[in-house]
DNA sequence: CTTCAATTTGACCACCCGGTAAAATTCACG
DNA sequence: CGTGAATTTTACCGGGTGGTCAAATTGAAG
C-alpha cells in the first residue's frame, strides 16, 4: 500500500517495527510456518494494520530478502582485489563468521529461502549474487595463477567459505548441544584461520 | 494405529511407500510446508487411509526422523579408531559428500529440522547424536596428540566436515546456478579432499 | 464359501490463516 | 479549531488443512 520512501515518520517507524519483527518470525519458523498474526503480535499492531504497510506476506518477505541483501554481500564486496590475497580472504572468512555471530536470523531467513529452493529469492540469486561471485572469483583465480596463494578452485572456495562459517548460525542448535552450551564462536574463528589458511598455503613438495 | 513391526504386507509396502513420499514432501517443503494431503496424493493414497497408518502428521515426521538417524550417523560410526587417521577422516569426508550427492532429500530434511531449532529432534541430538560425537572427537584427540595428524580441534573439524559436505546438498539450487548448472560433485570432492588434506597436514615452520 | 479382521473410502468438521471492507480514529497543517 | 489525509480497528470471509467417523470393501484363514 505504501511506496518504498516512507513518506511520515509513522510510516517509517512501523515499516521498521514490521520489518525487523518479521525478520525474527520467517527466521525461526520459514516462510509457510511464519504467520500474519504472529508478525504482528511480534510488532504490536494489529494484523489489518500490518497489511497496510505491506500488500501481502510475500511481499513483506520480498521486502526484507531485498534489505538482506546488502548486509549479505558487503562482506564479499569489501574484498580488495589490490590487497594482500591470503590476508583479504581469511579477512573475508572472518567477516562472514561475525555475520554468523552478529546476524544468525539473517542468515537462518537467508538458509531457509535456499533450501525450499529459493522460490522468492532465485532473481537475486541469478543476477545480483551471481555476478558477484563471478566477479570475485576471477581476482581469486588471478591470485592462484600467479602463485601468491597456492592453487585453489575460487568457487568451491567461496562456497567452502559460506559453508564453514554460516554453520554455525544455520545449525546453532546442534553446535551448542554438541558444545555443550559455551559460546562456540572463539573456538571456531581460530579453527576455521586455521583451515582456510591451511588450503591457502602453496602445495608442499610430495613426501 | 499400527505399531511398529509390520504385521501384514499390506502394511510394509504402505508404510514403506507412504515414508518415501513424506520424505519427498516434507524435505522440498518444510514441516510446516507439507501437507497431509500432498503427501497422500504423492504416495497415491487418500488422506485417511495415510492417516489408518500413521497417527498424526507429527507421528509421521517422527518416524521418518528416525528412520534417517542411522543413515545419517552411518559414516561417522565408521571411522575406525584403528585406522590411519588421516586415510580414515577424509574417508568420512567422502563418504558425508556422497551422502550429500546420493541423499539430498535426507539432507535437507535434516537442515530443516535444525534450523527451527530441532523442535522434534532435540531428544536424538541431545542423546544419540552427541554421544557418537564425542566418542569419535575423543578418537580424532588421540590421533592429534600422539602427532599422526597435525594439531586439530576435533569438534570443530566435525563440524566443518558436516558444513562443507552438507552444503552442497542443502545449497543446491545456489550451487548449481553459480556454477551454471553442471554437476558441482566431481570438483567439490577434489577439493574437499584438498581442503581437508591440508588442516591435517602437521605445522609447517613458520617462513 | 464364510467369517472376521484389516484396509479403504467419502463425507464431514472445526480451526487457522491470508486477506478485505468500511467505519472510526488520529495526525499534520493552515 | 477545522479539515482532509493518514492510520488503525472491528468485523468478517473463503479456502486450506489436520483430523474424525462410520460405512463399505477387501484380504486371509478355516
Amino acid at each position: 500500500m505504501i511506496d518504498n520512501p516512507p513518506r511520515t515518520r509513522i510510516q517509517a517507524r512501523n515499516r521498521a517495527t514490521i520489518l525487523e519483527a518479521a525478520l525474527e518470525v520467517f527466521a525461526s519458523r520459514g516462510f509457510r510456518g511464519a504467520t500474519l498474526d504472529r508478525i504482528a503480535q511480534t510488532a504490536g499492531l494489529s494484523k489489518p494494520n500490518l497489511l497496510y504497510y505491506f500488500r501481502s506476506k510475500e511481499a513483506l518477505h520480498l521486502a526484507i530478502l531485498e534489505d538482506l541483501m546488502d548486509l549479505w554481500l558487503a562482506p564479499l564486496r569489501e574484498m580488495d582485489p589490490e590487497g594482500e590475497p591470503r590476508e583479504e580472504i581469511l579477512r573475508y572468512m572472518r567477516r562472514k563468521l561475525d555475520m554468523s555471530r552478529h546476524h544468525p536470523r539473517e542468515s537462518r531467513l537467508f538458509a531457509n529461502e535456499i533450501l525450499q529452493g529459493a522460490p522468492r529469492a532465485r532473481p537475486v540469486i541469478e543476477g545480483e549474487l551471481k555476478s558477484l561471485v563471478d566477479e570475485k572469483a576471477a581476482v581469486i583465480a588471478a591470485w592462484s595463477e600467479t602463485g601468491r596463494i597456492g592453487p585453489v578452485d575460487p568457487h568451491h572456495l567461496i562456497f567452502s567459505v559460506w559453508a564453514l562459517t554460516q554453520h554455525y548460525a544455520d545449525f546453532d542448535v546442534q553446535v551448542r548441544t554438541i558444545m555443550g552450551g559455551a559460546d562456540p564462536y572463539p573456538a571456531a574463528e581460530a579453527w576455521l584461520e586455521r583451515v582456510i589458511g591451511a588450503v591457502l598455503e602453496p602445495l608442499r613438495a610430495a613426501p
